[in-house]
DNA sequence: TAAGCGTAATAACAATTGTCACCACGCTCA
DNA sequence: TGAGCGTGGTGACAATTGTTATTACGCTTA
């Protein structure tokens, strides 16, 4: 019995990449595609026939999470798979509390794909590596996940993170040396670079914004 | 470079399993095994330039939660993966408080494997499809997350939480001296006091602490 | 009533942290 | 091709923080 799958997207030419990604296997079909959330409960009240729905987010009309919630309220038989380019907190968020059975990229090659797909019609959930962390972060950190509000998108290095996540464990500059296999002084200027784009002064307010940036 | 591996199990036949599994790959390289936590510690005091740590959690002496929660205090930068066959809740959302970067199934095979391990190491999360499911449904529900308070019931005084509050937010000695008009000296003496009660040895530490046993 | 604790203060020293200026190499992108 | 950025490094200096010791006074409690 072939996997049978919708996909909604605003964008055409995305719909047929992710098909041909489909195509190869033969334990999967695809039934139809729809543009827009609204689009999709249409086609869907037509032919509801389908086990999967890989869904786009950014969507005029009716985005991906609303539509996901309407159907996994009417349908809540049928899997649903975020497949999107924003991988932004609030997104994520909001899609798993819709409902979503799973959370990958676009940028995901055909294997992958495919694989996501099988492990969520076998009960499992599907995401991306990065994704995934992201969920673990949240799950630390059951803090305000709710307001969005006032994200400054401050944008720090890997090799920035890497130190403040050193940092935010009370370790002194000398451990984050010789852990990170750096100079003690090269600590000091990334640290220093840190508080400059975060603007602090020191490392508790460094490690607060941080955490309340979900930069760590 | 070739990732260097542990890995943490009280079975030495499972550990042989995984060191198989392991040994199909050329760029991972496994360094040496533990049979508990404590073990693990002296053993990473000794030999800590290790990437990666494929941790049960079932074990004497020392669990694989708290040995996680220990490593990933001194060494932050060293990735850990939960490797067990307990998939249940409370095992998952521990092991993600301590710091866990993964968390796997024992029956995994080795290209899976592999693949958790690579990309943890680039940054991501490894999980196993079932195991992600759970930790969306746990975000779904922060309701089961409340309970298990773990506080050792530190005793402050009134005046210590008031410094402790003020250390929280990131003032220096002299501005909270100011603040509670004391002396810079009596501050210093009463962050003394807390730091030894807290047994901790700076700021951070101590508003982590305080903030953990919901002391502020 | 004496011991213990919380509060408050001073002093002195060592260690860590925060700031500033400057160098160098490789990569990317306009 | 050259400017900008990320990364890694050095030196110097001031400020802050962490530690230890020592004093003192009032309150509680065994």
């Amino acid at each position: 019995m072939k996997i049978k799958i919708a996909i909604v997207d605003d964008n055409s030419f995305l719909i047929n990449t992710v098909k041909e990604k489909l195509s190869f296997f033969q334990n999967l079909k695809f039934k139809f595609s729809a543009i827009n959330g609204a689009d999709l409960l249409e086609k869907l009240d037509a032919n509801q026939k389908i086990d999967l729905i890989l869904m786009d987010i950014e969507m005029p009309v009716l985005n991906g999470i609303e539509a996901t919630e309407i159907v996994k309220q009417k349908y809540p038989q049928i899997k649903i798979i975020m497949l999107t380019v924003f991988d932004n907190d609030e997104n994520i968020f909001n899609a798993i509390k819709a409902g979503a059975d799973g959370y990958l990229l676009k940028e995901i090659n055909a294997k992958d794909l495919h694989d996501g797909i099988v492990d969520t019609l076998n009960g499992g959930a599907a995401m991306n590596p990065s994704i995934a962390l992201k969920t673990l972060k949240l799950l630390r950190n059951p803090l305000d996940i709710e307001n969005e509000s006032d994200k400054d998108d401050i944008k720090l290095t890997q090799r920035e993170i890497e130190v403040l996540e050193q940092l935010s464990k009370g370790l002194s500059y000398n451990l984050i040396a010789e852990n990170l296999i750096l100079s003690t002084g090269t600590v000091r200027k990334h640290i220093e670079n840190i508080y400059k784009k975060l603007q602090v002064h020191n490392k508790l307010e460094a490690v607060q914004k941080a955490k309340k940036n979900k930069l760590i």
